[in-house]
DNA sequence: ATGAAAGCGCTAACAT
DNA sequence: ATGTTAGCGCTTTCAT
């Protein structure tokens, strides 16, 4: 049915080696051959069988990327998919498939993952880093298999490769900008507590506010409503009464900004607010607020290209902790 | 380096062929070399190469799905990204992997989808009906390339297989939904002009209201600010003020609310509300809104299944078109 | 610069 | 019930 090798050869009238040579551009072919070859290519309408080539050379020309599944909180997929879409277009620069697959393992059977891996088909994998067990990972491990954590891993002692966003140094740019207008007392409003980058989020709060004030964190649960009581227990506090918020995401930044209007408190005047994420609320709100915007592109392409690099030789692991960017609004324009 | 089946037989002493066969789980195999071959496979840590596999079977036990790149608006993608891992989930029950590739083609190259079916890398697709120019799309057909749309084709003629969301239904029910709580003149808050979806939301909305009030679609440009503006001007229009309004997604529905309380128009007394889309904001906005939810894991698996049947037996085109369900909250509830 | 032949790991048609 | 053999379509030695 479809065109082969060997249907090139006999009309060129080569060995099918031959062909196979011109076709992956090897230098020592006469120029009149090639030129024969490639017509004939054309002409017959030629397309490479991948997986014969595959098999032969022993390798998939494909990355495996594991979903975010466990973490079915529509919310964060949303940031993933983004990586996603990165990721593919890195792979098809570097002339790699992207595969993609759960971790969610059914009753008794191997893991998807694990049988991706096993049957070679694919020569690496981004995996977000709650979605390799223990078992896998050794797997991994022992056998010497490229792999990159798409996010820091929690245990952090483990020597392995990941890139992340740098969520630390974006509650430092936060509290930085805010003490540049003026700011005096900055109340960091948290989100869900089991997101890892949430702790990440408020330690880098923690570390870069002592310098100024005491640490002033206020848990939510990540909803609005959550984030609408406990801002208003904090501007209740007269003690320490915050003059501005860093949210932990828009939702939060979301109910901080229902507190503001049923206490009246004027945005930037009174009270200053910077969010992380800019999506899908900050430039939105009113005012449009001040965020901490984190680029979801990069990550992906910067994961796969790290992935690329240790397939093609293996080197010892690496670490890469990506920028997150201020942008400026309205939220914190203290005149 | 990796255990074959030449390895399993002659740990067993038999030929490799009948490895296969009890591998493949043929029936006419003795019971006795059935479990020395299965306890070899399992000492040795078997795993099948897939790519020998598929050589030999010819066919890739995968499918692509192109991803929706060119409408690269962050609110359409949570939505596909959604349908996808619900595609991932229906390819691994039914022994699929899920290859994922942009549309998008540099240059001169062939376009990587084509290469993804012509390179025999994939048994079938799923394509968001804008990814496929004419040319590729006669490829297929002329081929007979099993392939589905996720979504409708705007050229409605085309007999090709698809799976969309009912939008017009989902109109229909909310009309259905307000009249039946007393409001009376109803007004269709358009979004981004070009999504296909809005064209059929807004169409669904003018077939149902027909019976009761002459149409009235106020067009925004997707945006919170456009529906602000827009509706302003719509609820100032004197001879046809609107005491509800169906909102084409959850944007136009914030900006909405926006205007309502700058007119000081309660909601749900005054003016009953009912948008699209259960995200990201209907269910916190105050009041919570009643929504027409759509099922985007639903559309995922339904276009996957209808795929795998397609490529295990050619049939004639489909067509599916998925119910919405209307979620009821305090936007809707006039006392 | 090119041909011949072996082989990647598996399955399947044909024997027996 | 099992062995033999021939591929699947490509790459890659090893010759010449």
């Amino acid at each position: 049915m479809a065109v082969t090798v060997q249907d090139i050869a006999r009309k060129v009238g080569v060995n099918s080696s031959t062909v196979s040579r011109v076709l992956n551009g090897y230098r020592n072919i006469s120029e009149e051959t090639r030129r024969k070859v490639l017509d004939a290519a054309r002409e017959l309408n030629y397309h490479p069988n991948s997986i014969a080539r595959n098999l032969a050379k022993g390798s998939s020309a494909s990355i495996g990327v594991v979903l975010d599944a466990s973490n079915s909180e529509e919310f964060s997929n949303f940031f993933f998919s983004r990586s996603l879409f990165a990721i593919e277009r890195a792979a098809q620069s570097y002339g790699y498939n992207v595969i993609i697959s759960s971790s969610y393992k059914e009753g008794e059977k191997r893991s998807p993952i694990e049988d991706l891996v096993m049957q070679k088909q694919v020569d690496g994998l981004i995996v977000p880093p709650f979605a390799l067990d223990a078992h896998l990972l050794d797997v991994l491990n022992n056998m010497n298999f490229p792999y990159v954590f798409l996010g820091q891993p929690a245990r952090s002692g483990l020597q392995v490769s990941w890139v992340d966003l740098h969520n630390a140094q974006g509650s430092a740019q936060a509290v930085a900008h805010l003490y540049e207008r003026g700011y005096q007392r900055i109340c960091f409003l948290g989100g869900n507590p089991d997101a890892g980058f949430v702790k990440q989020r408020i330690t880098g709060y923690t570390d870069a506010i002592e310098a100024h004030q005491k640490p002033y964190v206020v848990n939510t649960k990540g909803t609005p409503e959550s984030a609408e009581k406990a801002s208003y227990q904090a501007l209740k506090n007269m003690e320490e009464k915050p003059d501005a918020f860093i949210c932990c995401d828009n939702y939060t930044a979301f109910g901080l900004m229902s507190t503001l209007k049923r206490l009246q408190l004027n945005v930037p005047k009174q009270v200053g607010i910077v969010t992380f994420d800019n999506f899908p609320l900050a430039e939105f709100m009113d005012p449009p607020l001040t965020a901490i915007d984190i680029d979801t592109d990069l990550l992906g392409e910067q994961c796969a290209t790290m992935l690329f690099q240790r397939i093609e030789k293996p080197m010892p692991s690496q670490q890469m902790l990506l920028s997150t960017t201020l942008i400026k609004r309205k939220s914190t324009e203290r005149a």
